[in-house]
DNA sequence: CGGGCAGTTGACCCCGCTCAAGCGCGGTGG
DNA sequence: CCACCGCGCTTGAGCGGGGTCAACTGCCCG
């Protein structure tokens, strides 16, 4: 877990700033920043901490303080709860144009997930107070923001009705639709984003082998390709079916 | 499912407002409007509109526009889901004090929770439009409504954790302990909430005759007395050791 | 008095979890 | 260079939590 002195990329941010603040400031990757003026975004990118993380990292533990809302310029990181026999349950991923921590920040209290990193991760910090102060003084920034927690809040809805009322089965055709529309396909046509068989039973909500059972089964069925981690969806429209969408 | 009209409503409330502007405004009963200046307060009396609802009847249904936002001055709501198979699968309750419908207000899309009286309640309506001003021109009261938002979206994802991986004695231990710590208890002690087993069913997302077989195994084990609706807590420590807590 | 709904109980059985064994692969150290 | 270990993946066997179905009760209300 290697975390950069503010020192160091205050440096870096400069340099940047030299080069850039005329076209695009990096904190532009996230759509809610752009509803900052100008001169918002130029102090932000004054006292923004920029970090590298590594696959496996871990950015905050739930339970703890963080530190700020976090921008994800670059990779991928997932949010889990630990159950108390110690199994994960993936809540959600963010990826590049994402922020993510601001609800503890905004609710004032301890990050109720843990942040790690799966995908090599270049994220971008914004303090707690320079966050908070920026809703205070922009409402436009405050709206966006309002909307996105109610949106998120809206999709914690749905997730508590499938995990409650849908089979196994049902959900994880359903999950592969939500990574497919969300993250995309590479150029051989497989998911962009490549989990591990654990890590889907974390989404799904099952045990490791469920999920090997049940993969293989749509394999049979021809509704997927696997080839180790790469998974490809031939058939959407009998996904959707099977997930009851 | 009687709506009375604006009309009538903003004559009675400006009779209210002779009486009462200089004590104590009905919306003041929820926490977040205490955010707004006095003229913001009197401005939304004037505006607002007041309903009585009887027991069993439904302010928005899922899936449709909602009228502005809710704030609950008596009585309680459940806010449910309908699954495809028709099943509810309860997310929320609301009580005096509390505000709902401001997630799809804000969001910008259709309520996706079902709202239903449970016990008779007197609502007050705010509009979208009126709502969202307030929110862009007191940047207090939209600090407020974004905790109000984080905070639920923090219940939310605690809930998800709850359903993937706890047994549903476990869960219902939980609800009960929330029940009591939500709602508090009558005079005798009892629950003050009283709920149909099959609602029950619906907040811990199980079968009707599953909630039957435990709550009848928890009386055995002298956990809790159960009396028709009527549910009294007899050993608090050892219901939360039974929730895991 | 009869119909309907909430509650209760028993029987049955299947989904999905657990446990255990085995496989393939990559990294590490002797 | 090979042996070993550990981790992720896979498969089979077994079983139990909890869902479904059906029958019955008590109660309210028309």
């Amino acid at each position: 877990m290697i975390y950069i002195t503010k020192k160091i990329y205050l440096c870096i941010s400069m340099e940047k700033d030299k080069n850039k603040t005329k076209q695009e400031s990096p904190l532009r990757i996230c759509p809610v920043f752009r509803q900052l003026t100008r001169s918002e975004q130029e102090n932000l990118e004054l006292h923004k901490q920029t970090g590298v993380y590594k696959k496996g990292e871990i950015v905050y533990k739930e339970g703890t303080r963080v530190r700020g809302v976090y921008c994800v310029q670059a990779g991928v990181v997932k949010h889990y709860k630990t159950g108390y026999d110690g199994k994960e349950q993936i809540i959600k991923f963010s990826k590049p144009g994402d922020i993510f921590g601001f609800r503890p920040v905004l609710s004032g209290d301890y990050a109720c997930t843990t942040t790690q990193v799966i995908d090599n991760a270049n994220l971008c910090l914004v303090s707690s107070t320079d966050f908070l102060q920026l809703l205070n003084q922009n409402s436009y920034f405050a709206m966006d923001i309002i909307k996105l927690s109610c949106q998120e809040l809206g999709n914690a809805n749905n997730f508590i009705l499938d995990i409650a009322q849908k089979s196994v089965r049902e959900r994880l055709a359903e999950v592969l639709l939500a990574l497919d529309n969300n993250f995309g396909r590479d150029k051989d046509g497989n998911l962009k984003i490549q989990l591990t068989r654990e890590e889907f039973a974390g989404i799904v909500g099952t045990a490791t082998e469920s999920v090997i059972r049940l993969l293989s089964e749509l394999k049979k069925e021809k509704v997927i390709e696997l080839n180790k981690r790469k998974i490809r969806l031939l058939n959407l429209s009998k996904l959707k079916q099977i997930a009851n969408l």
